[in-house]
Order: C-alpha cells, then structure tokens, then sequence
DNA sequence: AACCGAAACGAAAATATCTTTCATGAGTGA
DNA sequence: TCACTCATGAAAGATATTTTCGTTTCGGTT
C-alpha cells in the first residue's frame, strides 16, 4: 500500500469519516469476532484514549494482539491502523469541540410521555446523522444511475421494510418512471423472472438475512438486472447478490424501541436520497411528471389552499 | 523518546490542542529557519493534505529532508512527528465540521449526491426536532390512553400517509392490539361503520382536507368512538371529527424535496411516540407479544449470526 | 579576501512502529 | 470421534520515525 497519492489532495478515496466511524462500529459489530469486537468497542468507546496509543499499546489494552487491531482496522474501512488512529484523532478532536457525547439512556416503562418524545426524537436525529455519515456516496451514485435508466424496477421488502419498499415504489412512480413492490413474497419472484440487464431490482432488508426478499433478489440477479441491497448488515447474505450495497445504520435497541423503528428510519433516509438522486438525474421528466401528480390530487382535497 | 508512557492514558501531557495550531506557526514563525519555516507553513497551510503525508512525504513535499520535518514538529511542541500528525488530522476534522452552514440551502438539480444526503439529513432532523417541540403532549397522553383501553383501532391514511397507516398498525397487532389499517377508501368506512364507543378510529393525513379520510373518520366519530387525527393542519376540516389532534410539522417544501417527505418523517415520529406510550401502558402484555412476535420471525431469517 | 565558528541541513544509521505470515488451538459439524 | 474451518497471536518482515553525525552555509572577524 504506497501513500502517495494522498499527497496530491485530489480524488481521496472514500475513507470513512471520523464523525461515521461510531456508527460503523455498531453496524459492524455483529460480523466480528470476540477480540475484535474487543478491540472495535475500545476504540469507540474512547477514541482520543486510543488515538494516543500504538497498535502494540491497544492490543495490550484489549488484551489482544497486533494483528487483531490490524484487522479491526481493516473491517472498519481502513487501509491499516495507522488511518485508523488518525481518524480517531479527528474523531476524538470533534468530540471535544462542542457536540454532546451522545448517551442517551434507554426509554423505561414509567418514562412520562413527554420523555418518551424527546428520547425518541433524540434517537431518531441520531439514527439518521450516522446514516448519513455512513452512507457510501460512491455506491449511492451508482445505485440511483441505475434506477433513473431502468426499464423497470421491482422493489422488495417485508414487513416494515415492506413500507419503506412501496414508499420508494410511489415515490419513483410519480416521476414517471416504472416501479413496483410485490407485497407477496410469491409474486416478488415471479416478478423478478421477468427482469433482465437494464432493469433494477432493489431488496431492503434490515437483517440482510430475509429469505423472502433474498430470493427475489437472487433470481433477478442470476437475470442480469442490476440489484441494489439496502440492508444494515453489510455482510449479510442478502449483498451475495447485490451489485450496490447501501448500508443502514443499526443504533442500539430496547425492548421499548424495536429495531425496525430506528432501521425504518435510517431505510426512509436511504431511499429518500435514491429517490432525489434519481429525480435529479431525470428532471426534465420528472419536474412535469410530479407536477402533474399534485395537479391530479388536488381534486381529491376540499378546497385547495387552507380550509 | 519512549512512546510507551501513552499507555497509561494517565496524566497527558499538555500537547498544543490543535485549535492553537494555526496561531502556534504565526508566533513561531521568526524563529524558525527557513527550512523549517517551509515546513510550518505547509501544514498550516494543509492540514488535512499533510495529516495525510509521512515524514518523508512531507519532507519531499517541502523539498526539506526528514530530520527537519521533526525539529519543526519539535518546536511546535510536540514529542515528534507522528504527534504533530495526529494534531493535525484533529484539526483537520474540526474543520470539516464546522465547515456546514452550506445546508441550509434548497436542492438543486446539480447538487452532488454527497451534498443530497447531507441536506436530507440535515432537514430530516430538522422535522424530528420541529415535531418534537410542537408536540402537544396532553392531546398525545389522552390518544394513547384511548388506544391502550380500545377494543378496536383504525387506521386512515392513503397515499404516503397511508404507509404511516400501516406502520402503525403494524405495531399495535405486534403487542397484541386489534388494528386495521384499511387501504380503500370504501373499506375505511365501511369498516368504520362498524365501530362503537370504546373504539379508536385515528386519520392520518397531511393537508387535513383529505375527503377519503375525513369521511371514514367523522363516521367513527358519529358512531361514538374515540377520534385522533394526525395533522399537519391543525384548523383543516379533518379536525372536526377529532377529539384528539395531533399536530405535525409542516416544513419548507421545493421541487425536488416533496412535502410528502418531511409530513412522513413528522407522522412517523408521533406514530413511534403513539405505540411506545401504549406499549408502556400495557407493558404487562405488550411485552410478552412483542418477545413472541420476534420469536416466530426469527425461522424466516437464515441463521441469526454471521451468514 | 580569507578565515573561523556557529548554526542549518540532510544522508543514513538506529530505532520504533506497523503489517504480514504462519503455526497453533478452539470450536463446529459430520 | 474426527476432520475441518476459522480465529488468534508470535514472530518475521516491511515501513516509518527518530537520532546521529558529517557537510554546507552564512555571518562576522582579521
């Protein structure tokens, strides 16, 4: 791995952000193993802490070894420790300068309302700055070039992802272009049959582990349409047959706050994002078409403007 | 110089904070000699470029050699190099992010894809706050009250608003409520026709002025059930029928950003705030339910670790 | 102008740090 | 139980940083 190139200052490649690197450690979390876990959880825990120390130094701390912290690094996006520990210097740098720390504590059961809006707004905010800073831009480009030339595109999920999936499906109608999302598992196979090379096909999957939404994904992969996972788990089988992952960020859950409430969000995001991507990339047909469908709706409102 | 003493992470040495870099290069300045003096510029100048060079890479880059790369990192104040590395790449990343007000602006067409997710982002949360703070929480703990006790819940919403329809039923169904969430207009009355006092109907829509939801819901509401709508309009006709308004945020729209997109983040929100006040109200039996429900999904996933 | 001394400077050696390789053992499924 | 895979750390190998030390430069002095 030479250098070099980062003396230019030109194109850097996407490292991942500092502000994003909490994030990545939590949706990393649950394809690593036990030292490295030990390792990713120091790490986030207290990153100036860690910055100040040499890979010999953190794998003493973590009771683990070089090539432990290595690795972590690795998965983590990094080309080795030595951009790891910077990041974490940047990292450890924006802490200090301002913004809160960020605990929030869990929602209890005698939590008074109020507290339960603030805590779940707070959470909320939260889930979509590390999806945000996580996001792959790269990928992200890729996937909406994809959908705003598709023939057509068939969009896959169940369940709470399932909502998330008809609300890419309405949104892409209404700028004209063609979309569907089989609610029925059976029918999103059937569907996917029909797919070829120039078509997309989208699976959203929290887990990444979703059968139902899988095979779909797979047949029209095996078709030769472009596939897109959105998922929190990049590393999940659902990304075996994906050409672009987008990953979600996965924050901490409680029995009060089920993931798919803050994986909704952090999904919604994603695709609102594909969605302006793509309507930016095909506005001299999409401007008229999403005026047309106000224009369409209106009659369906009382009267048009207050009441 | 021993580095290990880091490893402690006791008593820290006061290195100079980043911030006061830029400033320690100005008064330091005379007194450097001009090789040094090239070098102390350069990383004023760059940060972030020169966080990203080796010693050598830097020296190269000053056209100085790498012992003088190190006297300037020295008297600077830093133990060496690598130290002043690290300042670096915090300053680096202070920067960056104070660096953001650019957000504030619309999306335009040209907008890079970076710069879309940023401001989605940034808006997104914007909404959670705005909706958080415009909560009226009395009408809130009376809609859940009223959910918690009902013998039957429905749920109006089309279009957008109808996947926040469904959202919520879903979650209600998931602690063992009876929800339905009826997607034709005709179903929606005709399934309000059947409720009664001690039933919730509860609307959701944007504008307030949507016929195909106020109708089901003023049906309920003559037929003696409890009613909540969910608005962004809280005068608009839909509020006639309701004996609990929840009131959502309205923000700015544009072209490409469609109203729809912020009214579902704000919907969402209070639904989430809806299902944890009533999941906390019967907690003795929503909690089981909710366990249960996890239990019978997790055979429809692959395995539940690592694929 | 020639000389001297001090300081600046860089090449290269010495050291520290990071990365890779490889052998070992723990855990897993047949 | 056995074969197998995978995680893991020790140590070798590769880089980067720091130190050493000799050369060069510069200012002043004779």
């Amino acid at each position: 791995m030479k250098e070099t190139f980062a003396g230019s200052g030109g194109t850097r490649a996407s490292l991942p952000a500092p502000a994003a690197l909490a994030a990545k450690v939590r949706t990393l979390a649950p394809s690593m193993t036990r030292s490295m876990q030990r390792v990713a959880e120091a790490v986030a825990d207290d990153p100036a802490g860690c910055a100040a120390l040499t890979v010999t130094g953190l794998a003493e701390l973590t009771g683990t070894s070089e090539a432990t912290v290595v690795r972590t690094a690795r998965l983590l996006g990094y080309p080795g420790y030595r951009d790891l520990r910077l990041a974490l210097a940047g990292l450890a740098a924006q802490q200090q300068s301002g913004r809160a720390p960020a605990i929030t504590t869990d929602i209890a059961v005698d939590d008074p309302i109020a507290d339960v809006v603030a805590k779940l707004a707070y959470d909320e905010q939260q889930t979509l700055a590390d999806t945000a800073a996580g996001l792959d831009t790269v990928q992200l480009g890729a996937a909406v070039a994809a959908l705003a030339t598709a023939r057509r595109t068939d969009v896959y999920g169940i369940g709470a992802s399932g909502l998330v999936a008809q609300d890419l499906t309405q949104k892409l109608l209404r700028i004209g272009l063609i979309a569907h999302a089989p609610s029925d598992p059976h029918l999103a196979v059937t569907n996917a049959v029909q797919l070829r090379a120039g078509d997309v096909a989208l699976a959203i999957t929290h887990s990444g582990s979703t059968g139902d939404v899988i095979e779909p994904l797979r047949v029209a992969f095996e078709r030769g349409a472009t596939t897109v996972a959105i998922t929190g788990r990049p590393d999940s089988p659902v990304t075996q047959y994906a050409d672009h992952v987008l990953t979600t960020s996965t924050s901490r859950e409680s029995e009060l706050r089920p993931a798919a409430m803050s994986s909704r969000t952090s999904q919604l995001l994603v695709v609102d994002c594909l969605f302006v991507g793509v309507a930016q990339r095909t506005y001299e047909s999409a401007a008229p078409a999403l005026a047309a469908s106000y224009e369409a709706l209106a009659h369906r409102h009382g009267s048009r403007g207050r009441p």
